[in-house]
DNA sequence: CTGAAAGCGCTTACAG
DNA sequence: CTGAAAGCGCTTACAG
């Protein structure tokens, strides 16, 4: 419970104290005085209903053009730019579309943020809003979003039970939210099939006996791989093992290899399949400090197919999954609910395919 | 020139037709009724200003027990959440923090962001807004920022004549801009220790030319990685070629290294270094893709020491810059500024350092 | 300890 | 074509 004013508080509020520069001086990027919509029409010598309209652009019959021109000088000589809050509140609600993401500096999302922009054009302005590094996006995040007035939300990858305590307050559309129960509408990737896939691809090198190396955070979208990768597995007679887990990080990831392996080996462990890319590369990394050969020792594939993964050498096998599409479906449903028409479809699945390269195929041309 | 209501336009306000579903059947995240400072008021028989000093912990000596009480329990059966609008309005401004940067996807952000979430505390709320790929932020983008009313603004990266056209209508922090001379505090890395490091490096393993693979935003840390680089190299005796540049992108870069090679090698370079390490990625998949072996025949570096640098095979030899340091030091800077003490220093630099690793040593045990 | 009132900066019917 | 007024949801002196 943040006490907002004097004293130590006085948080967000500039506190000047006697020794320091004044708004004036412009000491340290400092306000100057701003100039409001009042100041304009005194300038303009018309009223600030007016200065509104030609701001908005409404003026159609409805503004002489000598005033909107005055206007417009007094706004040009003064500098003046509408003031989003005042604004906002006299609408009922701002033009702001938050994107919340667990992971936004993951080279995943700079194509899922590219889709969404392309889709929400210019008359939304788009703002991400992080959650901590590997936590799920948690209801008491997004309500502190919500008191924002967003003029709608976009929700990546939240927490099972993430809808449970949350009244919707906004237009909100969920992405890569799978097992969500949720009416809002939501965008999700058919990462079961690049899941099965990739298990068909494994099970066709003559792989017996398989490794999951799992991510630990409770999103769906990594139990959703784990399942559908596993099951498919034994369908195709391999046997499976899936008692390791690492958050999204490389080395967290190569930790968690290090401890499993020991025990991989000797069963007989021919292949890591990992929940992520990044868990790959933590593989990579601690498999060449073991000298174990890829794929020779052990073959490793992941989810996402970022872009090192067509890189790096081997090049990675991984589960492709469409970014830009998501960010553009996610994009165009939250837009069509923010002018209030109906969505087209309140559930959109993305396909999703097997990219293969040399970490799994040692015929692949990239091999090592 | 947006027009804001009736017809195709109602951006942000929903517009309700005959056939859709009502605020109250809550269809596709649809605004439940929200409630208000003055539905709580009348529900625990008191004042909004009541409301808003219980709210804001400001009770101390100026409400009863039983009052606090009531309100609260108004509160949580009303579900109410400050509206931030009518708020920030209220108070002034809000508690938005702003981090403009050009490319949050970057790995790098990661840290960054980390690094300024910690040092902001959770007194002020961490947003995030992203240029479109590849562009440096734009007065015009800030501009948009600032009326939303921020408390602070941090801008990573900007364009070198950023703030020509820019008046501060709220506290600043600069991070990675160098050159841009403004009243702003900064902060930056010396990155041109690391590149002279790194230019020392390529002369002592006996390399006669080397080229410089530019990035082709006109960010000014670029401008400072190349200038350095160059300059120290040419002090060590190197003969030097830049003539070649790419966006932050690893297929682009790619192509740029297809295309100088050709004129490289025959010239006799034997190195190249590359302004970032996406940059290097792309310099390693071509010069797999040409046979080429990293680092016999060509020697490849880069800047940012990003986490895969560690992973791949080989290692990246890069300038490490300390995201996570810049992050803290920018996110302290812009904190003192909010709550109107003096920074303690306007202009921080942090260091850079080399690190080697097998894509340039030969005799780095990560060597290929 | 509590409330009435003013005000933050806009936008939007409404009246003229 | 234009302006006075109300109102959006809060917070903050101020008066009691």
């Amino acid at each position: 419970m943040p006490e907002a004013a004097g004293g130590a508080g006085g948080r967000y509020h500039r506190v000047m104290g006697s020794g320091e520069v004044s708004k004036h001086t412009n000491g340290y990027g400092q306000s100057a005085p701003r100039a409001t919509a009042a100041m304009v029409a005194a300038r303009a010598g018309v009223s600030t209903a007016t200065v509104s309209l030609v701001i908005n652009g409404k003026t159609a019959g409805r503004v002489s053009a000598d005033t909107i021109e005055a206007v417009q000088r007094a706004i040009a000589e003064l500098g003046y730019v509408v003031d989003g809050i005042g604004s906002s509140l006299a609408r009922g609600g701002s033009n702001i579309v938050i994107l919340v993401a667990p992971d936004v500096a993951n080279p995943f999302y700079a194509d899922v943020i590219a889709g969404v922009r392309g889709a929400l054009g210019d008359d939304y302005q788009l703002l991400l809003s992080v959650t901590d590094a590997g936590k799920t996006p948690e209801p008491g995040d997004i309500r502190k979003l919500f008191s924002l007035r967003p003029a709608g939300l976009l929700v990546d990858a939240p927490g099972t039970d993430f809808l449970a305590h949350l009244a919707p307050v906004s237009p909100m559309v969920l992405l890569d939210a799978p097992g969500i129960d949720s009416t809002a509408p939501s965008v999700n990737f058919d990462v079961a099939h690049g899941a099965r896939e990739l298990a068909d691809h494994l099970a066709g090198l003559g792989h017996r006996r398989v490794a999951y190396l799992d991510a630990v955070t409770g999103t769906g979208t990594f139990r959703l791989r784990r399942d559908a990768f596993l099951a498919r597995a034994v369908e195709r007679g391999l046997k499976t093992v899936a008692d390791a887990g690492a958050k999204v990080d490389i080395a967290a990831s190569a930790a968690a290899f290090a401890d499993a392996w020991p025990r991989w080996a000797p069963a007989g462990v021919t292949a890591v399949v990992c929940a992520t890319d990044t868990h790959a590369y933590g593989v990579f990394a601690q498999a060449r400090r073991a000298g174990l050969r890829i794929p020779d020792d052990v073959a490793v594939a992941g989810f996402d197919d970022l872009p090192y993964s067509a890189t790096s050498t081997p090049g990675l096998t991984s589960v492709r999954l469409p970014a830009a599409a998501l960010g553009r479906a996610a994009g165009s449903q939250l837009r069509r609910l923010m002018e209030g028409m109906p969505v087209e479809e309140s559930r959109v699945l993305l396909p999703s395919r097997l990219m293969v390269r040399g970490s799994t195929d040692p015929s692949h041309p990239g091999r090592a």
